[in-house]
DNA sequence: TATGAATGAGTTTTCATTCAT
DNA sequence: AATGAATGAAAACTCATTCAT
């Protein structure tokens, strides 16, 4: 890789960074093309050849944010000081951690409010399969990882992917309520029954 | 009320009823408050008279809109040749009503997208009882039937609200998903597992 | 006509007077809204309320100037100590006239270029007179007593429109590149050949 | 001519072709600097290696592709089975094989529209005698030739430029109407009038 | 109450041209 | 000679909101 190319994906990286700052703090409808470009340090016409408009930024955003979000709460399971051998055990924990980080980046959760979903994740990863971003990796990694855990588990589950589905649109769209809300109730009156939500869609989706 | 009086809700009506079908139809971004002045045939400055701003109308509209969806789901419901005198199938007829409503009407989930969560209720039901507007009726006639529904099949819950949250909230995101992405599969693949899944969660808030 | 409809048509009119000083003095291209609306002492988007685009506004001016620029010179005729009683001659006079006059206003030649000619005439009239304004009634003016001086003549013509239209073309075409390049020669030099081809082309719509 | 030299000749042609692509289907306006470059293979930079502006290459082509017609005009009359020995009726003929031309290449007529004038080519002339370009040529070749064909005719004519000139415009500026417009008429019913007019600024032009 | 002309800041987007490589 | 990333001025156009009528 050239140094122009280097540069490239630096100016890019920029933009991304820049942006997200921006899109948190004040807003995306409130945030600029201007505004992200002079922060990025960059003119104005720069942010075209790079991307098509502030809603093709804040798309990638997105599922980067959010896939990061899910591999950062799996390296944090392996990270513990007794692995967690149970399944439910690690969906559980895996579940407290990314709400103990929305509750602490309130924005993070309004900006990718619920879009931590299935539908955004798939094209995002097409998309970012074919230009070679790390996105498409990092939710590959962590549903290696989930698919793993669930086996050496023991568990027999035929529709892996559809018992993920479920619980993280369960997650998401419950804990915005919550900790944006606080309605119906708080998070930490709700997330007992959420555990419990979760326990039972596990035993759903197990066979035999 | 007056002949004035009259004329007045007719107008406002006028301004949800046109504004409900350009944001559906062309979104609510690219609407603006010319574009629904002009349809529903008042000037401009007219609109200022009825709503603070677009905003405020959409939050009225997607409470609105949310709340005659679940009445009109629970009101099919008592019109079935054979009463649903079991909780659970009376849940489960009401989220397939729901959905296919959805699925019938996938502009309407687009702009409801995934709104028709609690935090929006408590809120528009506040402001609605305030100003005596029907949408707060809507919702909490609904609501008192499904207290009743849950009652006369003898369930004994401590948290029926929660129930009733965690169900909905599950419906509309992973419905959200399967109907306007068909991602990770098509609503008539998932639908198996999501009654599964309803069926457990009831269960685990069942008490004693 | 209300005042508020006084107002507008004044509006317009600052807008057409004010665009025509700036087209012809610093060239349509570099003349921008903001300088019209600047100029007309109108906000920028006050503009909009008048005229579609720059274009539109053009194509308006050019048609205006146009026949105008045919009305004034037949106006000329008639104001003569000497009526024209001669149809040629009163063909030869109005091309001097309007030669004359575009020799003064190399701008005006300039800025209705080629464009004096019939389908933007046509085009002109037919826009106008939906709107009902005044340049459909100046060249209907225009035609109506070039017809009558045709007549009054006694001259035979079975194509009176084709005879002005050719004419018409002969001389704007010609004039533009003999004032404005003075290609292959200048006008001084070229009039007498433009004047014996006039004569000609009259000569041969002549019938009978 | 060394092979560095032919190369550099295959870009400025290849932008050449390119860009007339492009000015007659997408309009000399709506063509940036990089779709021509992109088109022709060449970096936005080489561009200006080659022409000063848009303008630049515009002006080359126009006058270019107006000296090419009328040359490919002239070649045509010359292959004819029977020669013209007649003057008028080599005159007719070429402005029926330019017009007949123009009819099928609208695109064609529009770009150059009324820029087949004389103002532009003795201007590329001077520019094109400089550096040498064949449009230069073309046109000296067709002048020529026009020459010969009047003096065989034995046709006594002091101003043969004016007369060539007259005629050009003539047909030029009521072919664009005509065309493009169908205004006044058509050209097939123009046509029998066009030719008329010729035939008597012809006679017109003739001497003794 | 209702109107709709006027506003003008604000935003996106384009594109000719430069220049380091 | 050739490249193409970067520039940033320039322009068009939008639209929520006001306010005189």
């Amino acid at each position: 890789m050239g140094k122009v190319e280097i540069n490239k994906q630096n100016k890019r990286s920029s933009l991304l960074q820049t942006s997200y700052d921006l899109f948190l703090n004040q807003g995306f409808a409130k945030t600029t093309i201007a505004d992200i470009a002079k922060k990025a340090g960059l003119a104005k016409g720069t942010f075209y050849l790079y991307f098509k408009d502030k809603y093709d930024l804040r798309d990638e955003l997105v599922a980067r944010k959010s896939a990061q979000l899910l591999l950062e709460a799996q390296e944090a399971m392996k990270l513990r000081p007794e692995p967690l051998t149970n399944f439910e055990d690690y969906l559980l924990a895996l579940t407290d951690y990314i709400l103990n980080y929305l509750q602490r980046n309130k924005l993070l959760l309004k900006f990718i409010s619920k879009n931590l979903s299935w539908g955004i994740f798939k094209h995002a990863l097409e998309k970012a399969e074919e230009s070679g971003a790390p996105e498409s990796e990092q939710f590959t990694v962590f549903y290696k990882d989930y698919l793993d855990a669930l086996q050496r588990s023991g568990i027999r589950c035929a529709e892996p992917e559809l018992l993920l589905f479920t619980i993280i649109e369960l997650i998401s769209s419950t804990g915005y309520s919550c900790i944006l809300y606080e309605s119906p109730t708080d998070l930490a009156h709700y997330l007992p029954y959420l555990h419990r939500s979760i326990h039972q869609v596990l035993e759903g989706f197990k066979e035999g």
